[in-house]
DNA sequence: ATGAGTGATGGGACTTGGTCTCATCAACCG
DNA sequence: CGGTTGATGAGACCAAGTCCCATCACTCAT
């Protein structure tokens, strides 16, 4: 496998990163993130499918992370036990540097209607993938949907907090689902 | 305001629909759907913020609608009958030409990923335009997102039951929304 | 009526995202 | 040392989306 200088697509997401916090997403061309990496557009979109997946990558692993954990899990532990172990199984990735690029990430999605949309995808995608997992252990329809669509909700919940606070992500994503499911008996409890 | 052929916009979608299912979205030009109606490109995009949105035209007022109803519904209820009014609200659009449509709409955008995500975002706005009207209400804020949450699922299946079986939306989404609530009991109990 | 104003449309130049194809160049292998 | 492989460069090409200006239909005041 012949290669230059290592590492392309790393450089072509930091490249990315900082240009889109210095002018904005949609200010900054594709040829120029690939300038700055020391690239060309071709090699861009060799590495990502679009422009806005630089900032998405990696999310098929967290995917993978999720239902492997809920297979593992023993069918008596129940659906949002399962999920539990979902959102503390993505821990593993949740490390320094991504700490730290993190909130820069963020601020630019937040800014940017496309990224926003493709974060919701992203978002409805791991809703799926747990959903398709669970009903895979014999957990109903609805009540799959249910538990996944929960789960996502701590899991965003719990990165907002994570990468406010820091410190371990599974044990921040524990206690978030915990308060999610406090507030369900809340909302049922209180009619 | 000057005009010649009346409802250039609804042509427009008309036209966007039939070339989608006939030849896909991918495969067809913004510049061929104007042409079919009888307009341009320029008059396309004066209408249509992108050619995404000539599919999902109308969802603020659905929002809007959500939200008023959320407001209109005394606070005693309690956040889940609310949603559940929310949810009611919206079915004085779902008349006769929409169930016809709907299909078509729903099966080209679950051929074609671009219009996946844009669905996605619409949900997310719906959900978040309803925890807002419940935190509005002195909702606490993570029992809003919950209650939201459980809402737009329950939106998103009344609606495919609609469009399978058509009959009153209302009454569709009412008692979807009572499935998801049994869920919801069904995962706290079981466990 | 007639002419000015208004709002919707047409038309075309232009930028950029994204695809495709072909040439190139570094490393590896026999 | 020559051939293969895999990543890259280069450039043509198409369609989405923006911008600007001309035009045309309709309205309204004089």
């Amino acid at each position: 496998m012949g290669r230059w200088e290592p590492d392309a697509r790393a450089r072509l997401v930091r490249a990315a990163l900082d240009l889109f916090s210095e002018q904005g997403y949609e200010n900054t061309a594709v040829a120029q993130i690939a300038e700055r990496a020391g690239l060309t557009k071709s090699t861009f979109f060799r590495h990502f499918r679009d422009k806005r997946e630089v900032l998405f990558g990696g999310q098929d692993e967290l995917a993978g992370l999720m239902t492997g954990a809920i297979a593992a899990t023993p069918v008596e532990a129940g659906p949002l036990a399962a999920v539990e172990a979902a959102l503390v199984a993505t821990a593993v990735t949740f490390g320094e540097e991504r700490l730290s690029h993190g909130a820069q990430r963020l601020a630019v999605i937040a800014g940017n209607d496309e990224l926003r949309e493709r974060s919701a995808l992203k978002m409805v995608g791991f809703a799926v993938a747990m959903a398709d997992a669970l009903k895979a252990r014999g957990v109903p329809e609805l009540d799959a949907a249910v538990a996944a669509e929960l789960g996502i909700l701590a899991f965003q919940r719990g990165y907002d907090r994570w990468l406010e606070a820091g410190g371990d992500f599974g044990e921040i994503a524990r206690r978030t689902l915990g308060d999610v499911r406090a507030a369900v008996q809340a909302l049922e409890g209180g009619e």
